[in-house]
DNA sequence: TATTGTTATACTCTATAACTATA
DNA sequence: TATAGTTATAGAGTATAACAATA
C-alpha cells in the first residue's frame, strides 16, 4: 500500500479555500463593473483585451482561444456576439484559407477604453486596498511559479483528455 | 479635477491576471474531478461539504445560500437536485415556519467521502507542487487580510445593490 | 489524413419577478 | 410590513458531435 490518501494540511486548505473566495468575489464583481459599463462579459472582455494589446489588432481564433475558453465552439459563440456587435470583425486568414482572423474595430477598442478605468478600480478597491506594495510583490512572487507549473501540466488527472479547445 | 483614472502598475495587473488564470485552471480541473469521481457540480459540492461539516449535519437555507450562491432561487434550485439525488433531505425549520432545514444524508456523506481524496489531490498537484511550506504560509498570510476586507465591504460599485441572496 | 472553424443541439446554471406562508 | 423560500420563466454560456473546407 502506497499513501493513496494525499493529504491537506490545514494551511494548504485555508489558501486553496481563501483563493477561491476571493477571486470568486472579484469576478463576480468585475463581472457586474463590465456589464454595467461596457454591456461586455468577462470573457468578453478578455477577447478584446487581447486584440486590443496584440500587433494589428488581430488574432487567429485559435491563437484567440488559448487560455480564454475551453472549447472551439465557444469561441465562435463568443466572436459572434462580438462581431454582431461591431466590436471584431472576421474574414479569412491570407496565409491559411482555413483559419479566421478576428480583428477588433474602433469601436471595440472605444469599448475597451470605456470600461478600463472603472475594471482598474474595482480590482484595486477590493483586492489591493488591503495589500501594502510589498505584499504585491510577494504575491506576485508566489503565483508566478504556480502559473508556469499549471501552464506546463497537461490535465494528466483521471483520464488524459484533450489539453483544451 | 481628482484622479479619476486608477491606475493598476505593472505589479498589481500581473497579481490580478495570476490570480485569475490560476484559480481558472483550478477551478476547471477541480469541476471535472467533482464531476467524474462523484458527478457533482462544485457548487453542489461546496453545499454537501458544508452540510457535512456542520453540528447534525444540517443547516437553514438562508445559512447555507451565504457565500455559495449569489441568489435565493439558485440555492433552491440546487437544494432540489442534491435532494432528487437523495443526498439530502428539506424540512420545515422546528422554530421558524417559514424556515426549511436541510440536512445530508447518509448517502450525502458516502459520495463527500468518495469525491475528497481525488479533490485533495489535484489541489495539491496543481497548486502546491510548486510551493514550499514556507511559501503556503505566506500565501496564508496575504490572502486572510484581502479575504477579511472583501467580505466586509459591501459592493457599493457603482449603484448600492443588495449585498447577495 | 489532419486541422480550422462553424453549426445544431441539448443542457446546466443563473437571475428576476411574482407569489405563498409565516413572524 | 418584513422575511423565508418556491416557482415560472427567460437568458447566457458551455460542450459534444457532425460537418465543410482547406493543408
Amino acid at each position: 500500500m502506497d499513501d493513496s490518501t494525499p493529504r491537506l494540511d490545514a494551511t494548504q486548505l485555508g489558501v486553496y479555500l481563501a483563493l477561491v473566495e476571493v477571486v470568486d468575489l472579484l469576478r463576480h464583481a468585475v463581472d457586474q463593473q463590465l456589464r454595467e459599463a461596457g454591456d461586455l462579459s468577462y470573457v468578453q472582455f478578455q477577447l478584446l483585451a487581447r486584440l486590443n494589446a496584440s500587433p494589428g489588432g488581430s488574432a487567429r481564433m485559435t491563437d484567440l482561444a488559448d487560455g480564454v475558453v475551453y472549447s472551439r465552439s465557444g469561441l465562435t459563440y463568443q466572436a459572434g456576439l462580438l462581431e454582431k456587435a461591431g466590436l471584431v470583425t472576421r474574414a479569412p486568414s491570407p496565409d491559411d484559407e482555413r483559419g479566421v482572423t478576428v480583428t477588433i474595430t474602433d469601436a471595440g477598442r472605444e469599448r475597451v477604453g470605456a470600461v478600463l478605468p472603472g475594471h482598474a478600480e474595482v480590482i484595486l478597491r477590493m483586492l489591493f486596498e488591503p495589500l501594502s506594495p510589498t505584499d504585491a510583490e510577494t504575491l506576485a512572487g508566489l503565483l508566478e511559479p504556480v502559473r508556469a507549473h499549471m501552464r506546463a501540466t497537461p490535465p494528466r488527472s483521471a483520464a488524459t483528455r484533450r489539453r483544451r479547445r
